[in-house]
RNA sequence: GCGGCAGUAGCUCAGUUGGUAGAGCAUCAGCUUCCCAAGCUGAGGGUCGCGGGUUCGAGUCCCGUUUGCCGCUCCA
């Protein structure tokens, strides 16, 4: 089967058993925005908190903040994302490229520029030493007509661009008679602004409303936390601040399902660390992620690294964790080495020293950052990928399943009597009662018992116990295991002992150490 | 954003030269009582993405719009 296919049955599996439904469904949808099911909150909590445990349990020297969605405005020009995603940007429809708008014009007044000097270099050459230039320039007819020309164009330039005014922009394009260097041709779409960020207004428009953003990462909540967090917790350094949280990007092309949403979520750990350290902790924090990944057991070769060769202006050394997807390997994880970046903007911006003593060298210093940023929806997505099969059966039939990791399963034992009379469902409900304190449990009575185990494959949950007749006498039942479809006799009294270790995040945290 | 393709029941889809909707699976109730789905009886569920136009009549033709998929583009 084409992976492109294994794919859509994913995202129809998604939407068929409760995982992921498409935002404003009745609405006919909202782009590129997407709601958990009932079976995809359980997914996605159990998710989270593997990551959280991982991260905050297991390290006493990493705790966890919740930090708001709104932030101060000049955080995010102190972070650089406000300058970094404003483009003024344009199409040329012929050849279907798209232009920084500002750009395009930038490189028509280079044009005069260089009409000017190629005239200069002209009558340099003409006149040899005894060229005055200044004097050329301010009266040779050719040079003040292009003069004149770049400066009105220059003048209208810089006045569209600090009124924002677009179309002014575009008009500017068209007077200029501007063509695609691809196309040669004038036929220009108009001129969008494209900002990253989403902002809304806080406070009344009659007070004065302040233009705020939801915030594009997590990572700047956790960086402007730092000194309080690093006083009131008497944190010492190496020590890391986690959170998991919403953020928002206005992507121009969101796609791929879950894969690029506009509404997304991370799990982000900022690491601090003695400058001059980072590139040794960035190594370990690389292994130490990749391990958590594989704990899963999905296979090996599902993973692997991609070292960025392009840094970003604030990092030292980047790489992605990438997951196998049906479209290929994909980035799940970034790891960033990210130097004193942050924290040194966030001192400039705000006045407030970012320091910390370190009593061992004797010395002050803003710390230098590891990031490890993984976005939940792609982990989640990388799951349901891992997991979904499709087997055929000893007796010719096939199966889907959900080869969930048991501890992230989000129904980790069926009750079913075998049929529907005899006291059976009593008996079910009867074991149900004590096991739903300990772990999510589904009752199912309905259909034939190899329909509803079927039904339990579908939506991944790793064992089923089926109460029958012996049941009543003996209160033994059958377990079965989803993977193997082993079945085995088993007390009921054991039935707590034997699965809440198997489908405990304890137990996966376990195979980390 | 540009270009191509598509939108009919929860899911997968059919719907003939335009005559106000069907199938399989799923769901629910009952029968059956069976340890690996698709046995029997019955039921519910769709203003055919949305808006407009042509027509006596539009799921079907035309225009617009929206959403999705693929390619290009963008991606601290």
């Amino acid at each position: 089967m084409a992976q492109e296919d294994v794919f859509k049955k994913i995202v129809s599996h998604c939407k068929e058993y409760g995982f992921v439904f498409p935002s404003s469904d009745i609405y006919d949808g909202l782009g590129a925005v997407y709601d958990y099911g009932q079976m995809g909150v359980e997914l996605k909590n159990n998710i989270k908190q593997y990551w959280w445990q991982s991260m905050v349990l297991l390290h006493e020297n990493i705790v966890g903040i919740d930090s708001a969605i709104f932030m101060h405005p000049t955080i995010w020009k102190a972070s650089g994302h406000v300058d970094a995603f404003n483009d003024p940007l344009i199409d040329n429809r012929d050849s279907k490229k798209r232009y920084r708008a500002d750009v395009l014009i930038e490189d028509q007044l280079a044009k005069y520029d260089d009409k000017i000097n190629k005239e200069v270099a002209k009558a340099a050459k003409r006149f040899g030493e005894a060229f005055d230039e200044a004097q050329f320039r301010a009266t040779n007819g050719r040079v003040l007509e292009n003069q004149a020309k770049r400066d009105a164009l220059h003048a209208r330039f810089q006045k569209a661009l600090n009124e924002n005014d677009l179309n002014e922009l575009r008009q500017i394009i068209l007077d200029e008679e501007i063509v695609c260097p691809i196309s040669g041709t004038k036929n220009w779409t108009e001129v969008r602004q494209f900002n990253l960020m989403f902002s809304t207004e806080m406070g009344s428009t009659a007070d004065g409303a302040m233009k705020v953003y939801l915030r594009p990462e997590t990572a700047q909540g956790i960086f402007v936390n730092y000194m309080n967090v690093q006083k009131t917790g008497r944190m010492k350094i190496p020590f890391g601040i986690a959170q998991i949280g919403k953020a928002f990007r206005n992507e121009i092309v969101a796609r791929q399902f879950i894969f690029r949403m506009r509404e997304f979520e991370q799990m982000e750990m900022q690491f601090f660390v003695r400058p001059g350290s980072e590139l040794e902790w960035f190594k370990q924090w690389k292994e130490t992620r990749l391990k958590w990944h594989k704990a899963l057991g999905f296979g090996d070769d599902h993973y692997r690294y991609h070292d960025h060769d392009k840094l970003a202006h604030y990092a030292n050394a980047a790489t992605d964790i990438e997951f196998l997807m049906p479209f290929g390997f994909k980035e799940v994880e970034g790891i960033h080495s990210r130097t004193n970046f942050d924290l040194s903007q966030h001192e400039k911006y705000s006045g407030k020293s970012i320091k910390y003593f370190d009593p061992e060298l004797n010395e002050s210093y803003v710390p230098y950052v590891i990031e490890t940023s993984i976005g939940v929806d792609r982990m989640f997505l990388s799951v349901m990928c891992a997991s979904y099969q499709e087997e055929k059966l000893e007796n010719g039939e096939s199966r889907v399943v959900l080869k969930l990791p048991a501890a992230l399963a989000p129904v980790k034992l069926a009750v079913l009597p075998l049929v529907k009379k005899d006291g059976l469902p009593e008996k079910a409900r009867e074991i149900i009662n004590d096991l739903k304190f300990h772990f999510n449990c589904q009752y199912d009575e309905k259909d034939s018992i190899g329909k509803r185990y079927r039904r339990q494959d579908a939506i991944g949950t790793p064992y089923c116990i089926t109460v029958d007749h012996q049941t009543l006498e003996d209160n033994c039942v059958t377990l079965r295991n989803r993977d193997t479809m082993q079945q085995e006799r088993v007390a009921i009294s054991e039935l707590n002992n034997i699965i809440a270790d198997k489908v405990s995040i304890t137990s996966l945290l376990k195979t980390l150490l």
